[in-house]
DNA sequence: AATCCATCATAGACGCCATCTATGGTTTTC
DNA sequence: GAAAACCATAGATGGCGTCTATGATGGATT
């Protein structure tokens, strides 16, 4: 296992071309310097530089490694900055499931900044099981996804909702109490690639013989949706995801609802944040609560 | 700065819970390790663990720190890694313009993996920018991007291209000889968001008092041939990016043009390297060279 | 051709460090 | 109340990082 201080040695010599020059730069002697690439090279198993009359190349090995090296110090940067960060404001760390509403969400986390001004939330996206890995490996604090039935101590529950169908809002079955599948059989089907529920969609509609055209497939739901506005086709989307530039119509007989959840931190909370974990979760259940969204 | 040695007794307790069964992880003894982990937290200036009745829980500095001691580890393995792909075949970092034809590139590199089986081709991605900028910093080794009068030590000059419009091959004007911005008034324009040419594209149908209807725009260019393919629209691409899914057309006026070039790496070449290098240039040469694409 | 200069490598000295054993202090378990 | 478990401290010790001194080599200058 290499050392920093050889990278820091190693970086030197590449950036001034000379041992001399790189054991000035960071402040320690010529033969030291020396010493230290030859033992940074044992430690990796390869020569890094050649030497030859009184200048310094890098290999092919060097080469290779250069930009490795960078990254690891960079790494080593951003990892002190984290821990400057973490003692200057609290920081939460917020995963947000692709398929939810960025209007939504969006809105949530406005109205907890405006009560919370101090706490920096962060927002990262994943599907269910990215989410769910991330909090294993604690680089994530809360989730908000789809609940599964997890106990208390993981999940706190949230709102209810149903898939609908979105269309243009112009289509001939825009204005209709619902649509059955046989009325788009001869539609065409944008597909949102990390839905929930693509394949209790896919069967719906095989089930009946029916085989939608399907002309566009995206994991990005805004693009998704930006396609049903501009007239390409329609899809299945949760009905939080509906705005003013779609028409949303019930499909008869496809009856799936996802609960959604806020998932718990995976770990022991240091004293100083269980107050502002337990504010953070109070807010939550009361914007998105069983009731619905109040926000 | 941190010491590696140190973020490995760090994630040693935090997955054994104890410094005990950490040091034992290790292969050192309790108390070194104790040592080790206060020596750490004096590193970063801040408590990671809480000792707390003989257990120890992270602070929240500690769960802040946890992915980032982790990422610094892997990049580690990952220097180590590259190191050792290096001393066993030679590899060849190339940087690819994203507008350039995934086709045709994968068939200038499969016959090059055919006259060399021994060498790696690393492939990545990126704008003029990105590419220019990893050839600086030395994590590529060559980029195949856009000619712009740079010298012979920078770049090897090869094919020139014009740019066409494509349309679906159904469409009434498919079969023109050429087509000018008036005939595309009411069509729909797909836009390559990345294009090297998109705003003398935009000036061109401006200059004519012609506003196409925008309906799609992506840095995909596999995705706007598709959507064009699909019937959405038309968009300009390089004609080396023309399969037979669409339909060609010139546009009428619109001379504009791309040469392409190889470019060089940015550093001195190992000497074991410079004759697999000079085979690679003699390659693309005599593939993609000024006559033209030859294979 | 001889001398000087610049640069990397090696040798030995030395203070500091990582790690050991021994032990103390505290809490939990039996 | 005694034993066990676990973290922190003290002192000893071998190894390490760095120093100064110097050697070896090749290019530049005279």
């Amino acid at each position: 296992m290499m050392d920093l201080y050889l990278l820091r040695y190693f970086l030197a010599v590449v950036e001034t071309g000379s041992f001399t020059r790189a054991a000035d730069r960071v402040f320690v002697t010529q033969p030291t310097l020396s010493a230290g690439i030859k033992k940074l090279e044992s430690q990796v198993g390869q020569a890094l530089f050649e030497r030859s009359n009184r200048r310094v190349f890098l290999t092919d090995a060097g080469t290779r490694f250069l930009p490795r090296a960078k990254a690891i110090l960079h790494e080593c940067n951003l990892a002190m900055q984290a821990l400057e960060e973490t003692a200057t404001a609290p920081v939460l760390r917020l995963g947000v499931l692709t398929t939810l509403s960025n209007r939504a969400v969006g809105e949530l986390l406005a109205s907890y900044k405006r009560s919370e001004p101090r706490v920096t939330v962060e927002v990262y996206d994943g599907t269910e099981q990215e989410l769910t890995n991330r909090l294993d490996d604690r680089s994530l604090d809360y989730a908000l996804s789809i609940f599964r039935g997890e106990g208390k101590e993981k999940a706190l529950p949230l709102f209810e909702e149903r898939y609908v169908f979105i269309l243009p809002s112009g289509h001939r079955l825009a204005s209709r109490p619902a649509v059955g599948a046989a009325e788009l059989a001869e539609d065409y089907m944008v597909v949102r690639s990390r839905c929930e529920v693509l394949s209790e969609t896919s069967r719906y509609f095989t089930d009946q013989n029916v085989r939608p055209r399907l002309v566009y497939r995206t994991p990005n739901d805004s693009r998704a949706i930006a396609m049903v506005a501009a007239g390409i086709g329609g899809t299945v989307v949760p009905e939080s995801l509906v705005d003013e530039r779609v028409k949303a119509v019930p499909l008869r007989g496809f009856d799936y609802k996802r609960r959604l959840a806020l998932f718990r931190p995976r770990y022991q909370l240091a004293a100083s944040t269980t107050q502002l974990a337990a504010d953070f979760e109070r807010h939550v259940e009361n914007s998105w609560g069983v009731t619905g969204i109040t926000t």
